[in-house]
DNA sequence: TTTGCTGCAAACATTTTGCATCGAT
DNA sequence: ATCGATGCAAAATGTTTGCAGCAAA
């Protein structure tokens, strides 16, 4: 667990930008960093709703969540209903993602032949590669077998 | 130019969907293809209003995008600030995008090698490929020019 | 003439913002 | 004490929907 490295980086990204490290901030990092899950915003919401006592408000909810992805400790993405899921970057040094249609799942894998190919293409169209996204979507092996035990294909 | 071929096709679609072809949806779908951009919902709207006398509701604007994208004539993607973009399929078979993070233009490229490995990893991790999403983020031969020029790199 | 379509405005869902108060430094 | 943060509710976005009248087929 490097848990406490992180936070000390968060706290360190407060003070780099005299943000002040309130107790809402505090809460909404842990309960950010104590999932694997991928959430929304209003997920991550009623999660801290569900603490008693401890109120954190929709705003500042939202507010921190952009915080927190500009300071690079969350990244966002499309979960491809329409909605931006985050995940913290805790033990995700670099992955894609793999999705399926069918049931949400979403799993991760890192590739690094492909990773030198999108540099390669990147060069050959005279960009300086910063990023990149990828992400396949299909269907997982549960829905297959799920699907061909009704007799139909397809 | 097979405009035609395609406007066919989008015909034939609502006939086997019993939908009628209206005015309204041969204006959006003229005007849709009629563009190389990517454009939002709200933009095909404001491009529909510029036209004098012909009316089209924001309603209608979106009601016939999500049929367009439900019949495969367009596809739809974020550009990385949050808007859905869509883009028509006229000579767009398949292609993956390098987008520029300081201007926001958007290239296309193909590459048979990345597909094949895309395959490859699906396989290996139970799922059968049904689509894919790569972008490559980064700055663009222009944008690293300018800023080459200016003396401070990065 | 039937059935689906359109425009409108209201409804929604999500996210941002203004402002007075509160709290970390 | 300062200056930023919070909560709230209002506002801003972006998109969908109900309904009465309209127009393809």
């Amino acid at each position: 667990m490097e848990q406490d490295a992180i936070r000390k980086r968060f706290e360190e990204f407060l003070r780099g930008r005299s943000l002040k490290l309130t107790s809402q901030r505090e809460r909404i990092f842990e309960r950010a960093f104590d999932t694997l899950e991928h959430f929304t915003a209003e997920t991550l919401y009623t999660w801290m709703r569900e603490v008693p006592g401890a109120r954190v408000s929709r705003a500042t909810v939202y507010r921190t969540l952009n915080l927190l992805e500009e300071g690079g400790f969350v990244t966002s993405m499309n979960n491809g209903l329409g909605d931006i899921v985050y995940e913290h970057v805790l033990g995700h040094e670099h992955h894609d993602h793999l999705v399926c249609l069918e049931c949400g799942r979403i799993d991760e894998f890192q590739n690094t032949e492909i990773e030198a190919l999108q540099l390669e293409v990147a060069r050959r169209m005279g960009y300086e590669l910063e990023s990149h996204i990828l992400r396949l979507e299909g269907r997982c092996a549960a829905c297959q077998a799920k699907q061909a035990g009704t007799g139909s294909r397809r």
